[in-house]
DNA sequence: GATGAATGAGGATTCATTCAT
DNA sequence: AATGAATGAATCCTCATTCAT
């Protein structure tokens, strides 16, 4: 479980540090949960996994969420909330080229900080989002349109297609969830650990250079010459 | 990857029609766990689910496999068996630049005729692999090792360099798999079946088009100038 | 458990005789289920109370009944069945004197055999009938006009008032619902036990007596002289 | 009987103010606790459901009474209290007849006035007693015995044998417990409200012409001639 | 090969109760 | 006196599996 930043416990109030004994417990179980899910999925996480990692009974789960149904809704809401958040004010920005070239950065240090939410985003899509946090479900459609349109208004010196925009938003959102979504997986497999900080860069190496091949800045001639990587 | 036997092609197609009863009825079955699998993986599955979509009881289920992870095993061999033995051939073969133009095409054919295979193989990226057949785990490993090697021997104007070759097969691959994956869920929010023909298509254009602007032909003088895309 | 008489098992078909096993399962169940809800009534009615009760676990209960209301629901409809029946051809019959005087008689037959019936729809009546089967439902409001009905056309040499037959039938329904309720508090309090044959009798002797004098018959002089009840 | 204190006649009366705040909230959980144990009997009723009714927590019964079983002790203890002295000091008047005649009115006032009364003791009578404050029990035994030993020395034209003296009572019993019973099914069933007081009045009514049809009068001659029952 | 019946294990949820605050 | 938090026990119900038919 990554250590959570203040700013995420800065939602429910203007005040940082949880009062209550209670907030702090509602805090764990949201931590586990959110681990948990993440993991397993919603059909595949059991009030018995929560309430073990965080050291409680399972009824005592019930003194600060109501249901399991209502606990993953906690879980989305906490952990997307933030997320949602700064990809809004980025998408919105009006200087498009530099918002698109920042934005792989920000997004991957924002969901490095946060390696659960691919994950379970992920587990959402799978299931149709037929669970998906009404908040969610709000959002998704506008950032995509956002992106798309992000991708139009970015000078380049091969513009998109509009009926191709669209997927290369997709395409490009499918790379940054994707890499973390396999990194459990990928490290089992190769001993490598996606999450891991050189990994991390690597990956925003990748995708600045992605972003460059396939929005190409219109003042440079040709493939960037002399400009390396990194 | 151990042989395929010929069977497993005796699926939807054309070939050998299948002799006793006994062997539509597993094939039946197979078909109803694929689907239920793919859309609400392995615990969201349930035998019940399994038997109504078949039309059977749930112990005749046991008649044709011997337990549910034993059912799960053979949806994914005989789902995957196919698409690796195609994969395999392709990334093997030695001419690289036409192998990487036509992975993209190839790729989008075969999922398309079984866009249940990404929801299958990201349920189980998701489970951290853990129920992983030992035929995917032994497959997935080598076969991005070839497609690094693919990419790294593609003869292009800006090579990869050897960090970034693996995470770029990586992201093409989650391109492509998070493509089939979120189709449902796109659906639902904007109307647009990504599984449709044009769509599809489209989504081919697309890969082809990233692929051309990652992997440049050396010979081509700068970005393709006369050629568009379609 | 009292024995239940053949009439009762030719609801379901014309066969008496139950074929499979599972059928005599399931009525099993419901002889204990009968027993437990009228005891206990529904919500003191446990699902371990009646598996016990019936040797099974409490799973197997559930290849009979879909859930614990479906039992109650299925003890209800197989109890009142035969006696609603019984009760609507004896309501039914025009020659209204005869009836009246009958009608005691043939319900205290009726529930003696089926002591628990009485205690069932008591605890019905308690819970405001929310449980109330559909068929219970439709049955009870015409069941007491046709009772009604049947109260003011009996010639008598004193008649009831029409705002006042609804309630003597009421108040005559209350005695004998009554008497079978209160058995085994009567039993426990007094020794004396209202279900044995010689109580039912008096019982019987009392209502044939509360009818002669409540609904006197008019061709008799006075109150009975020479008659003496039993 | 145990000697009443004043205290249980202060809860709606003008009588004593209580003077802590607590007894008054021991009186909220009271009446909450009565309507609800009336309604749904002892199993059926929660913890939650007073607490709720009253709008306390659930742990704050507990200042009031030591445990759900003490709570319904409570209840039945207020609840009871008067009307079995009230009926005591009817029953053990010398007079029988006038006493007989005014039984039916006053008890009817009783219970119209705490008709939750007539549903709690019927759930105990279904309950077989079993939870049967020993107040109760030890009550129930010696009013039904005076209520015999008043049928039988009542002077009536046609006096009782002995042997359905107590099943007359009984059944009178049963008349004006059943009529309150089952005054919400039937308001829901006809849309009649049988607590109303037409009705009530009504059922007085019927109750003193039962009795004179039952007990009649040996100086009347013959079936009360000239008199009509209001 | 299909199925009705039975069941151990477990899943979410409720309930009465306790305790520290 | 009121309550947030915790919990053992129990509730209804589901699930994967077995077995006799």
């Amino acid at each position: 479980m990554p250590p959570r930043p203040l700013r995420s416990a800065a939602r429910p109030g203007p005040a940082s540090a949880p009062r209550r004994r209670g907030e702090i417990t509602a805090a764990r179980i949201l931590d586990a949960a959110e681990a948990l899910f993440a993991e397993r999925g919603y059909a595949g996480t059991t009030l018995r996994d929560v309430a073990d990692a965080v050291g409680l009974r399972i009824p005592s789960l019930y003194n600060h969420f109501p249901s399991k149904d209502a606990l993953y809704a906690a879980v989305l809401e906490r952990g997307f909330g933030p997320v949602l958040d700064l990809l809004g004010e980025t998408l919105a920005r009006p200087d498009a080229r530099p918002a698109g070239h920042e934005l792989g950065e920000r997004v991957m240090r924002l969901l490095a900080a946060h390696p659960t939410l691919p994950r379970l985003i992920l587990h959402e899509t799978l299931a149709g989002g037929q669970r998906l946090t009404p908040m969610l479900r709000a959002w998704v459609g506008p950032a995509f349109a956002r992106a798309d349109a992000l991708v139009e208004r970015t000078p380049t010196a091969r513009p998109w297609p509009p009926d191709l925009a669209p997927l290369f938003v997709l395409a490009m959102y499918h790379v940054v969830v994707g890499y973390f979504t396999i990194a459990p997986l990928y490290r089992d497999l190769s001993g490598v650990d996606l999450l891991s900080e050189p990994m991390i860069e690597r990956q925003t190496r990748l995708l600045r250079r992605m972003v460059d091949a396939l929005l190409p800045d219109p003042d440079a001639a040709g493939p960037p010459p002399g400009r390396r990587d990194t």
